[in-house]
DNA sequence: CAAAATCAGTACCGTACGGTACGGTTCTTG
DNA sequence: CAAGAACCGTACCGTACGGTACTGATTTTG
């Protein structure tokens, strides 16, 4: 009852296809789910809907898709290897956690997961699960891996990597996630992401720091 | 270009149109935006279709009446007058940890938010701002008050009592709301309200507690 | 009791969408 | 250059939904 063979994983799309699953992310993030006819983006992307339907099966196929291809892009920040400074950890953090809410914030982000939202609510968690294993998982668990090794080095608490994970970023994010899901407008001083990520990986680090001394 | 006579406040609703709105809940929370129809509204709850637009307007009026129907059903903590001990604050707070997760991942909560967002992708954020405002909103102020008032008995450290309250938010839900809107399932672990609302808790004592001297 | 309002049930209309079929055009390939 | 595949554009079909109109029954009201 999980997915089998819905072979997500090998992407194999041409150039061609790869800029028609582009111009529909376009569309949905311009005019949400509801623009996202096959109509539509056979009109903006210069195709036929007989070829959407070939190359995707049908409109679900279409969605998991374009999931699957932006998924793809994301790009895991670098592990660091080697022992690093305490100084290096907590810049890995601030950067971690900027870029964590750049990321959550952007229409791309907001379009993906309203989508996959939506899907969910009619009972379908393919979408979901996609976005969860590629997306945050794959940042969350590099990140996780930093804060392992920088446990080994003595930097924070022994403890387990997952859930100190979870805690930052319950403290990065808090519930601005979901604000901006519902459409929320934020606020002039919560757009400085800088100042709101160094502010949560202090706080996380008041939590997880080794007792100095 | 805001909500201005909208008349979501009134709610002067019969309790026949109270039924008829809890039985569309109802069709929302089990099939999604998708199987609420204003047919099956109107088969589910022995009305006519007629008769749903004359009380409700349109679609979007009886879904915002939907939500503003069980906005209203939620109930603000009572706030504690006079002062109190510092295990009544752990208390207080590890009960409102427990609640609020119990809330947040329930299948009322998790349909209406995911109505709310699906309508936030076609760019109206009404839906939203009725759930932010009258839920979280309301469940929000008043622990912000017990925060507040805890600053003013010096349990916590004098900070602004709203941020200090989001901390608490993100430290309990984590990233718990937005996997449950994309469908996850939690690990039987997870599910233990009560030990991670605690555990989120001590940690934000941990954080906000005045130093003990 | 009679006039009036309310409402359930149903039929109906226009539209929009997912999916398919087809003709004509371009591109590939031998 | 010729045969064939790929594909664009469009037309088409069936269905489903939002919204309206009508009718007969029930309730309300004076």
């Amino acid at each position: 009852m999980s997915d089998q063979d819905t072979n997500l994983t090998p992407e194999a799309f041409t150039d061609r296809q790869k800029a028609v699953l582009d111009c529909a992310l376009q569309l949905l993030v311009e005019g949400g789910e509801k623009a996202l006819t096959t109509a539509a983006i056979a009109r903006a992307a210069g195709c036929s809907k007989e070829s959407l339907y070939k190359w995707f099966g049908d409109r679900d196929g279409l969605l998991t898709a374009i999931v699957a291809r932006q998924a793809s892009k994301v790009r895991a920040p670098e592990a660091l290897n080697g022992p690093f400074s305490r100084e290096t950890l907590t810049r890995e953090l601030y950067q971690f956690a900027e870029n964590l809410l750049q990321v959550i914030s952007s229409d791309v982000s907001l379009a993906l997961n309203r989508l996959a939202i939506g899907q969910a609510s009619r009972g379908d968690a393919t979408l979901g699960q996609l976005l969860l294993k590629r997306g945050r998982g794959r940042i969350g668990a590099q990140t996780t891996l930093l804060l392992k090794e920088a446990m080994a080095q003595g930097y924070l608490k022994q403890s387990d990597a997952g859930s100190a994970y979870d805690v930052l970023y319950g403290l990065v994010l808090k519930d601005l996630h979901v604000r901006l899901l519902l459409g929320d407008q934020l606020k002039k001083a919560e757009q400085d992401y800088a100042a709101a990520g160094k502010q949560a990986v202090d706080d996380f680090m008041k939590l997880y720091a080794a007792s100095t001394e």
